[in-house]
DNA sequence: ATTAATAACAGTAACTATTACTATTATTAT
DNA sequence: ATAATAATAGTAATAGTTACTGTTATTAAT
């Protein structure tokens, strides 16, 4: 692990993904932060959230809209999309890794995991469409 | 559906796709085309794939690795991404939407379905290691 | 078969997300 | 306090993709 001296913009851009619940982009993290440190660069944003997930302090999720999106959870849990808001939630459900070995008994190659998201509405934009009508 | 004319390029995009194992990017498709069509385009290339999955006819993937890949076997089937060499493999295995279910129960909205990948190292690069050693 | 309408094209420019570069500033260990 | 260097802001560059433009190909109606 290369050598992490401390930063306040580095401990910033952690706090605000630890007082989230949307696993935000670079971008949305960017102008969040710049409330506090209105001169900080983009690039800042993107090396620190490069080095942080590099070192395991944080994720960097692929959600399938090809940007890159961060989780400051660590721990192992699952993510739900939402088709109307696009927001990136967490699922706290029980393990289902057994899948890849159903996986692996169809496959003739070594599997070693999966990435898995679940989508559909989240509960706010079920809300908003039940108020619709 | 919006109208389509017949193309040539569009006709070799598609047999392309069908003739192919690995769920390739637009890039790769491109310079495989231009050996039929030495003038297609990129912007060609990108417009027909772009029509086709708008109407079903193939499917864009996302796997992960930041680059859309795409697939004309538009059957329901699983995909699996090999970490050595990159290729994007079909898996037939039986479908395991039950764990929609399972996310339902743990989950304050509604599940519609989920994307998954598995990945692990495709046959041809567990024969590699082994040739290696 | 000709013609008119327009879909598709090649080529290029523009755009978006991300990474790399550079001169300056901040942190840290001595 | 100082020296070494990590981190910064600001900017330039890159990669993948989309949009634009004038020309060509396809189609449907005469």
């Amino acid at each position: 692990m290369k050598k992490m001296n401390y930063s306040r913009q580095r401990e910033a851009i952690l706090e605000s993904l630890h007082n989230r619940y949307d696993h935000p982009t670079a971008e949305v993290l960017y102008n969040d932060i710049r409330k506090e440190f209105p001169n900080i660069s983009l690039g800042t944003v993107y090396r620190n959230l490069a080095l942080l997930s590099d070192n395991g302090m944080i994720l960097k999720l692929n959600c399938g809209d090809g940007v890159e999106h961060f989780d400051g959870n660590v721990e192992p849990h699952i993510h739900f999309i939402c088709k109307d808001c696009g927001d990136v939630l967490d699922i706290k459900m029980d393990n289902f890794d057994f899948i890849n070995t159903l996986a692996s008994s169809a496959f003739d190659g070594e599997i070693l995991g999966n990435f898995t998201y679940f989508y559909g509405f989240c509960k706010k934009c079920v809300d908003k469409r039940k108020n619709e009508c």
